[in-house]
DNA sequence: TTGTTGGTTCAGTACTTTTTGAAACTTCCT
DNA sequence: AGGAAGTTTCAAAAAGTACTGAACCAACAA
């Protein structure tokens, strides 16, 4: 295989991965591309490489530094922004962790809450309240284990928690 | 509050985050409805109180039980077919991790195998390869971490390894 | 065999999300 | 102030995804 086949294809792959994960397909494209781009790269060559659009190059490049995934380089001298890939992959997945974390699990935290108070008037309201009930504990055991998950480092993570656990 | 508007904020909820994880909105809220649905529910019952069609019932309904999220329920004498939820939050997210993995994750892990094969036939080139090594040992990692997880039980997850943690 | 109940399929439609491209804005230089 | 280089925004269009409803299939009962 071609070093440009083989770009490609991981380019492709991991927009594909991506779609899946609730980061959409040009998103994962470009950090695809920055991940395996050993030099930062200029909104200009992201659009020239994945055959994009301005706007669209702007704001996934927007959105992926919202995620902490991307990082903005200025490089002495230019005007230009050059954008360049987190590419350890642990802090990849932590900060995506974080993300989905706040964007998804507290807020169904605050409706199980919100949900747990309605009135325990009939047998079905008292099954309804225990089923929720169960939901809200097992949810709270994952907000605080994936805390602890995001504290710990890369080298936890590859190393103990993997002898630990066999 | 009152049950009825409970439900309705929970089946509405629940579908929400389904969508943001690649469970559409209608299976995740066929999911939600069976979750807090004490008696097993047939097709009719879940079209009439969701508003949807027969077909999308019955499409999301098999998707579900593909997922192991959902069983059906043979009631003797009906003809009908019934539908169950997996209540135990453990198993359903162990099912979801086990789907997601073969649906992703070893996809993945066969395209790096692939691309690990350019050949290293300039700088750039070994660059490449570098970080492709990186991200398939982290992936690989992240498979077999996933598979004892998966294999561990409840009880693991929500006595022992809190602790272990902490 | 015919009618009834229930399950499945899928082409067309409706809805949602993403992308484009052009205009507006910002910064800096002359 | 005017202009060049770059970034941001957003309405409209395109692409992608989900849903409907009607036709079809299967099992059973009369």
């Amino acid at each position: 295989m071609t070093l440009k086949e083989g770009k490609e294809k991981f380019i492709q792959s991991w927009g594909a991965l991506g779609s899946s994960w609730g980061i959409n397909r040009t998103m994962a494209q470009i950090h695809a591309l920055l991940l395996i781009s050993p030099e930062a790269l200029s909104a200009e060559e992201i659009m020239e490489e994945l055959q994009i659009s301005r706007g669209n190059a702007n704001m996934n490049i927007r959105a992926l530094i919202d995620w902490g995934l991307v990082y903005k380089e200025l490089k002495p001298g230019e005007r230009k922004e050059f954008f360049v890939a987190e590419k350890d992959m642990w802090e990849v997945v932590k900060n995506i962790i974080i993300q989905r974390k706040k964007r998804e699990l507290e807020p169904m935290l605050r409706v199980l809450d919100e949900i747990s108070s309605v009135d325990p008037d009939s047998e079905e309201a008292e099954e309804f309240i225990e089923i929720i009930r169960e939901i809200k504990l097992f949810s709270n055991k994952a907000d605080s284990t994936l805390d602890t998950l995001v504290k710990s480092d890369s080298n936890w993570f590859v190393g103990t928690f993997m002898k630990m656990i066999k």
